[in-house]
DNA sequence: AAAGCGTGGCC
DNA sequence: TGGCCAAGCTT
């Protein structure tokens, strides 16, 4: 592509923005905390999803200094539901590190990049979003974009990668705003040159697009191999003793990492299997499966009391059962518990 | 550098 | 239904 051709792009593109693109609770403010936790909670995650969590999220903790204030279980807690849970760690974690700083947030790519959860998209995207930095933010949706336009099979590949920037570079020297030209490439993305479907009458590229010229856009890029990962089976355990439960802290770094969980055998990997002697099992079992993207749980829940139990066997603790509403869980542990805590008390005890 | 990390929606 | 996908990052 040709710089006179990137500048027609260019502009074309931003013309299409101006008329299609998408308006976005985090485009209405050039607060970099605010787009900062929005572009931490959009990782892989639907912006339809995200936009709850973001309210949410922003009115219990309005300012880097009131998040780096709080509590990791508080964190935790806003974050329940949306996943990879890491993220909100690592947000906290860079959060607090700006604060013991004193130097205010980032504002510029090599600043960000320095925090703790933010990589090469976002650091683009935050320096260019928040500071008007002349930074391409290639996220999925733009390497789709570009992947076509170019026609790259794989567009994150070192060359391609480079090859990719260079053209978003060269649209933004002949367009304006370097933040409109990223949010327009990412708009166009989702809405027109989609996964499945692209809609390349209405797409502002499609005279100069390859892909489309090729025939075949849906073609490109080209799709990664991903596994299914295992299916396990897990048991899980609610043990309670009165108006208490036993709970224990998932481990950071694994799968639901630092959040809170029953007691659980799984199939083949030892998790969490405290011996508790006493225990009288209910009758009743709820079976379901969930799938995680590398891996399933097959999950056998059961609950029981205790009748005179001894202390909790580390790392597990007894809590108040009104108190494990309020633990940030996954969605097993907390679908358990929503099933567990309907349950009256054991009709036969030891 | 390939694998691990959640969840919900869509067809 | 099950497979695929969605504003990536870390180790």
């Amino acid at each position: 592509m040709t710089a006179d051709e990137a500048r027609t792009l260019g502009q074309g593109l931003l013309a299409w923005y101006r008329r299609s693109g998408r308006r976005l609770p985090w485009r209405e403010t050039r607060d970099p905390f605010a787009i900062w936790v929005s572009e931490v909670m959009l990782q892989q995650t639907r912006v339809e999803t995200v936009i709850p969590y973001y309210h949410r999220f922003l009115r219990r903790f309005p300012t880097v200094e009131a998040l780096a204030a709080a509590a990791t279980d508080e964190v935790l807690g806003q974050w329940e539901g949306l996943g990879y849970y890491a993220r909100a760690l690592r947000l906290h974690e860079g959060a607090r590190a700006m604060v013991r700083r004193g130097e205010g947030l980032p504002g510029s790519v090599a600043a960000w990049r320095e925090v703790p959860g933010v990589g090469p998209y976002m650091a683009a995207a935050l320096a260019s979003f928040a500071s008007g930095a002349a930074a391409p933010a290639v996220d999925g949706n733009v390497a789709r974009v570009m992947s076509r336009v170019l026609a790259l099979p794989r567009p994150r590949l070192a060359a391609s990668a480079r090859a990719v920037a260079g053209a978003i570079e060269a649209m933004m020297a002949g367009a304006g705003d370097p933040a409109e030209v990223n949010h327009a490439l990412m708009d166009l993305g989702a809405t027109v040159c989609r996964a499945r479907a692209p809609r390349c009458g209405v797409c502002p590229l499609a005279s100069l697009c390859r892909a489309r010229s090729g025939g075949d856009p849906e073609r490109y890029p080209a799709p990664e191999a991903r596994g299914r990962g295992p299916v396990l089976a897990v048991r899980i355990h609610v043990i309670r003793h009165l108006g208490r439960v036993l709970v224990y802290r998932r481990p950071p770094g694994g799968i639901l990492g630092g959040l809170w969980a029953f007691p659980a055998r799984f199939e083949n990997e030892g998790g969490l299997a405290v011996e508790i002697p006493g225990v009288t099992w209910r009758a009743e079992r709820q079976a379901f499966r969930h799938v995680f993207t590398h891996q399933t749980w097959q999950v056998t829940a059961r609950a029981g009391d205790v009748a005179r139990p001894g202390p909790a066997p580390d790392p597990t603790r007894w809590v108040d059962a009104p108190a494990v509403d309020r633990l940030p869980m996954g969605r097993p542990d907390r679908r358990v518990w929503a099933w567990a805590r309907e349950l009256g008390p054991a009709t036969v005890t030891l």
